[in-house]
DNA sequence: CTTGACTCTATACTTAGGTATAGGGTTTAT
DNA sequence: ATAAACCCTATACCTAAGTATAGAGTCAAG
């Protein structure tokens, strides 16, 4: 009972936090796949695509940018091999978080 | 010893680590005071520019936009009074940073 | 069976944070 | 005293990441 299949363009973009246009934009960007359409031209989404979503919307808001996030999502579906290389990726950018926090350390002593 | 006053913008561009436009970019968008100017019209500065330069730099490589450092400037120049207000958003953006690093966990956990 | 809320494509506009260029004056090293 | 290396203003351009608009088709509720 997990899965609603054929969800709207609409309703992806609500339950994912973005707007519509912003998807369609995401789609020529090759953050998200190009979806199945129905007769009319309209797409239709499962709930990878707000999963998909969350996931940009995450690694944004940890200062990827979305070429950066590109990367991510490709390395992930070449998945087996090089999740390392994804380790790797993370263990980096958990280290200049740390910075970040020292330097923000810095900051708040030099005011 | 210590103050080499009456930089030129080249000098001032070189030692903050940007461009020589980007100074004139902050002096018009008001993060950086103008400075006095010699005979010809050129821009005097002291090593002050540099700090706040540096400032600025750190600053933004924290997430914060150049606006958020235009505030942030704008209070350290209150000096006395409003101390408080800084440590609370310097404790506010440790938090986002604190909450940033969970959610790389999960990342990391994801991939 | 029509009206309002969707959807489609294509194109243009926006904001943030610069970066480049044109056309000119100045300083410095030879 | 002249050429290279600076500086000045003003204006235009750039990339990233959207956001909006126009003009047209579609679906669902009354």
């Amino acid at each position: 009972m997990r899965n609603a299949e054929s969800l709207t363009i609409g309703k992806v973009a609500d339950q994912g936090g973005v707007k519509v246009q912003t998807i369609r934009y995401y789609e020529r960007r090759g953050l998200l796949p190009k979806p199945a359409r129905t007769a009319a031209g309209y797409r239709k989404y499962s709930d990878d695509a707000i999963r998909r979503l969350r996931f940009i919307k995450q690694a944004q808001a940890l200062g990827f940018s979305l070429s950066e996030i590109e990367e991510l999502l490709a390395l992930r579906m070449q998945s087996g091999t090089t999740c390392g290389d994804i380790r790797k990726r993370a263990r980096q950018k958990i280290a200049a978080v740390n910075d970040k926090m020292e330097d923000l350390q810095r900051i708040k002593d030099a005011l």
